[in-house]
DNA sequence: TTATTGTGGATATTTGATATCCATAAGGAT
DNA sequence: ATCCTTATGGATATCAAATATCCACAATAA
């Protein structure tokens, strides 16, 4: 069971874009050349970043993509989900009423015992990836990468937006 | 990302499992006709589960599969994990290394920012699959299915193991 | 007008999940 | 001894999903 590589493209892309400077926009081709991704399939990604809502594309030259909402209010599950879907890990295929023993009339139950288990160690990944925004990603980032790349990439931006 | 549907059928066995009588088996015929799921296909699992010290297996006539620990030493997670592997979900591929801003010298870095924060969710989810053990599992069930239903599920299993 | 960009559809390729079958060895029953 | 049942493991087939590329189209700025 392993994501995407959309998932990490998505994520590297939304970090990007949240250091953009207001009213500036990153084409898709220069968002594959800074992260070495064919820019073909990395343009799928970016268009369910943009179907959800997360980022906003503009046409023609100059044209690109920018954040749709501030940093703070994107958080790490929007992306995952908006790239990957939302169905749960665990599909439940009610094998239980295989069981030959089990009454006929059993209709009205709840979910599998099983499967409740499994949902709540879903829905506890999911907390924590709700619990990072884009924000705390910035910050990190700018805790860790040093000073000199910072200035780099600030540069490489600017002379692509 | 989904998990295998094995990864269900290897619950729902083992659950069955952890109310076998002390020295009883139950064979993988059995059991899968128990879940209705194919019985090669099931093997598999079981397979898996039995590689990962988790059920024993026995040859011969009244031979078949029991736990190889007491339920309450047995996690969701070691099942999830005999069946499904121990690859984390989040597969970091570096693209960073791709940044042509990146000075070319940086090679001893800590793990990358956006993969910290995507292994620290897959590690809430397998924190949630360590703290429920078959024992927790056999306690609910007891609680929650009809005692009728309990009693021609030991009447079944008392018949062929 | 022209070049550039996002959007969406069609399609090819590769990988993994799903599933079946068979050969083998071992253990009980007769 | 013989036979049937069982787990084990390998080989293989089938199918769905991930990965990736290409193209037609409309919008937009220079």
């Amino acid at each position: 069971m392993q994501l995407r590589n959309q998932v990490e493209w998505a994520l590297h892309c939304c970090g990007l874009l949240a250091g953009l400077p207001e009213g500036r926009r990153l084409s898709t081709k220069s968002l594959a050349d800074f992260h070495g991704v064919p820019k073909e399939y990395l343009s799928k990604a970016l268009q369910a970043l943009s179907t959800a809502g997360i980022v906003e594309g503009s046409l023609g030259p100059a044209g690109g993509y920018r954040l749709a909402k501030p940093p703070s209010a994107v958080s790490f599950l929007d992306i995952v989900e908006a790239v990957e879907g939302r169905r749960r890990t665990f599909a439940c295929t009610e094998i239980r009423r295989n069981n030959p023993c089990r009454a006929t009339d059993t209709c009205d139950m709840a979910p599998c015992t099983i499967a409740r288990v499994m949902w709540e160690a879903d829905e506890a990944w999911r907390e924590r990836l709700r619990a990072t925004t884009l924000a705390d990603l910035a910050a990190m980032l700018g805790a860790e990468i040093p000073a000199e790349t910072l200035r780099k990439v600030a540069a490489w931006v600017g002379a692509r937006s």
